[in-house]
DNA sequence: TATATAATGTAATAACATTACACTATTTTA
DNA sequence: TAAAATAGTGTAATGTTATTACATTATATA
C-alpha cells in the first residue's frame, strides 16, 4: 500500500486531503474536495485544498487528470508513476494502466527530440466500454 | 494544407480564429485570443472565441492541450490527427510527433480493456532540450 | 415572403487556481 | 532554553478559464 511518510510533514490536514482522494474511485476536482474537507474543517478555504494537493503531487501520492482538471490518489504498485490512464470522455471514468512497455517506448521517441518525459502518466482520452454500448 | 472548407460554414469569424492560431507557433490560450480577436472584433467576448474553437476543434482543425488549457491549430500532414505530442513543463514548447506505431499500440492496450481512444493526441509532459540545458 | 435554422451579440456567472500577507506551530541553533 | 528560522495554516482577495441563458442577426429552405 502506499500512505507512509516518506520523511516529509504528512501533517493532519494533508492526510484528511489524502484519504478524502482514497474515498473515490475517479478524479475529483479540487472544489468537490474542499466541500467534503468543509465537514472536517470548516474553516477550509480553496488555497488549502490546492496546498494539500500541491504536496500530495510532490510526493507522487496524488495524480493531477488534466483532461478532467481533477485529481486522484495514485493507486500504483510500482516505485514510479509511470504509465497511461485512460479517461472516459463521457462518464468520466478512469483506468489505469502500468504498461512499461508502452511507456518507455514513448520515452526513448520522446528522447530522440531531446525532450525528457516526466513521471506523469501519459493521457488518453476516450469512451469506455459502458460508455459505448 | 489545411484550411479548406470541408462543408461546414467557415464563417468569417471561425476563418478569423483559426488564422490567429496559425500565426502561432505554440498552444495559446482563449483569452490571449480573444485579445488578439479583439483587434478585428472589437465586439468578440470568451464564448464568441470558445465557440469559434469548438467548431474548430470539432473539425479537427484545432487541438486542445489539456496540459496547458490552451489551443493549437493542427499542422498534421495526414488525415486522422493522432500521435502524441510533447509539453516541455518548463518554456511550455511543443512538438508534435506523428507516430503510428507508438499510437496504435496504445490504442490496442485500451482495447483490451474495451476502451476506445478518441483521435487527439496523447500528451506527454516533460521537459525540452533548451530547457535541461 | 414566411419560416426555420445557424451564427453571433451581450451579460452574467460558474469553475478552476493563485497571490499576498498574517498568524501559529515546529525545528534549529546559539 | 530562549531566540531565530522555517514550515504550515488562516484569511481575503483576485486572477484565469469556461459555460449558461437569452436576445438578435444572418442564412437557408419551403
Amino acid at each position: 500500500m502506499i500512505c507512509e511518510d516518506q520523511g516529509a510533514a504528512l501533517t493532519p490536514l494533508r492526510r484528511e486531503v489524502f484519504e478524502l482522494l482514497l474515498r473515490h474511485d475517479r478524479p475529483v476536482g479540487a472544489y468537490e474536495l474542499l466541500d467534503e474537507l468543509k465537514s472536517l474543517r470548516p474553516k477550509a478555504a480553496p488555497v488549502t485544498v490546492y496546498r494539500a494537493l500541491d504536496f500530495l503531487l510532490e510526493l507522487g501520492l496524488v495524480h493531477k487528470v488534466n483532461a478532467l482538471n481533477a485529481f486522484s490518489a495514485c493507486r500504483g504498485q510500482e516505485a514510479d508513476h509511470r504509465g497511461l490512464v485512460l479517461i472516459c470522455r463521457s462518464c468520466k471514468a478512469t483506468v489505469e494502466l502500468e504498461d512499461h512497455k508502452i511507456d518507455n517506448t514513448i520515452r526513448r521517441s520522446a528522447a530522440e527530440l531531446g525532450f525528457e518525459a516526466g513521471d506523469e502518466p501519459v493521457e488518453v482520452v476516450g469512451t469506455c466500454a459502458s460508455c459505448r454500448a
